[in-house]
DNA sequence: TATCTGTCGATACACTGTATCACCGCTGAA
DNA sequence: TTCAGCGGTGATACAGTGTATCGACAGATA
């Protein structure tokens, strides 16, 4: 094909300037809106108007974009208070607030090794609120708190999750799994589960999470006190 | 083509005779083996002889399919003891060594509501072996247990691999994660962590489970006695 | 001005979950 | 006995995934 005919090359845009980021906010932006499942490379390349493989210069592997997303969300959290109690509880309620807002984070917490810069932060944060706490106390208390946070956070967001899949409402998920509970409990073989949950108390999310971090920190505590 | 150019259709083998629980065992196996990105719906279907469409005659969905391993492997975790606290302990642990032979499971732990009769009736032998425990105590008191299982297990599978994808050792894990820590001290916003690093107590991973779930028995027996 | 270099993205690959649908053997009815 | 219908099966297809490869271009260097 001759040159007259040959089509000149599109003018190629000015590639959109590109960081680290930029693209994890922008990743965090879609699992924000759609969940962690609508991250894909090529749709976080397509929000910053760039080709999925220009990514790979800034990462490695989608594995290190979530952990730099779950580092990211980690700036947010700022254990603070008085005392090893009171920054020990700031860390959690301020992890579950960071999971309120981002939901997603519930299905990273714990999933890798965390050493980015803000989750060392954080954590650099609470130990040096601890005061002059035994280090033999110290690692597995917080080493506690954060096994505790992460597996309460997950259910939380899973039950909340639960819900919304059902028709957006309690009475909606009811409606879904209550007969199929009605039909399990008819069998007889879960009485006990049937009396904890016709009988039970019925805490909201906020009491069950606070109470269980309040056992845990009053088993703390009188470790703590014990010495 | 004539009749008689045209081959017959393939002897179809005999389809393997398939069951739900045939179909979760195969998927269980490959977990096993070579983890939860290992199971898709064509390896299992493979697994047994099938196509993969035909898995969606047993189930719905993947998601589906994950479900039934989780309550599969529920019916391997029988809590035992005698007394409240005995049990939640045997809880944990029998959850942990679970999460053990079926790594995997700490990938999918907490991240369903899980309603199948093996995990119910788990429940309910944790419940019914609660005594005469105040319900308002029982009910936290079983979330919070769960709670640190799923966490502390999470965390303690993930440390697991890292180590492992980084050669099999522990000392492996040092010299790939240690410069980085060095530089990282280095900078001196870390201070406490850094201490907590050199002198802090080195606690294996069941040491720092078992510690952890003390405190939270010491605290939920706190409140059970005070009352 | 010519060459080198590093970056970008088009293309490709192997794989995923699942929708669709043609076909086949079976069952029940005429 | 024949035939219609039906349900289960698997081939095929589709849209999407993460990522390897590599040609081509822009800018830097000589």
């Amino acid at each position: 094909m001759l040159v007259w005919e040959r089509p000149e090359p599109p003018d190629r845009p000015t590639p959109a300037p590109l960081s680290r980021e930029r693209i994890v906010h922008a990743a965090i932006r879609l699992a924000d809106a759609d969940g962690l499942e609508a991250v894909s490379l090529r749709k976080v390349a397509a929000e910053l108007d760039a080709g999925p493989m220009r990514l790979y210069g800034y990462i490695a592997t989608k594995e290190e974009l979530l952990d730099l997303m779950v580092d990211a969300v980690h700036a947010e959290i700022h254990p603070a208070g008085t005392g090893w109690r009171e920054v020990l509880q700031s860390l959690a309620e301020t992890t579950r607030q960071a999971a309120h807002r981002h939901e997603w984070l519930a299905d990273l917490l714990g999933g890798r090794p965390q050493l980015g810069p803000n989750t060392l932060a954080t954590s650099e944060a609470v130990l040096a609120a601890m005061g002059d706490v035994d280090l033999n106390t110290v690692m597995p208390a917080v080493a506690a708190v954060n096994a505790y946070v992460t597996g309460a956070v997950r259910r939380e967001i899973t039950e909340r999750r639960a819900e919304r899949a059902s028709g957006m409402s309690k009475r909606q998920w009811q409606a879904t799994y209550g007969p199929y509970l009605e039909r399990t409990f008819a069998t007889g073989r879960f009485a006990a589960l049937e009396t904890l949950v016709r009988d039970g108390p019925h805490l909201d999310a906020d009491q069950t999470f606070r109470a269980g971090l309040e056992f845990l920190l009053d088993g703390v505590e009188a470790r703590i006190s014990a010495r």
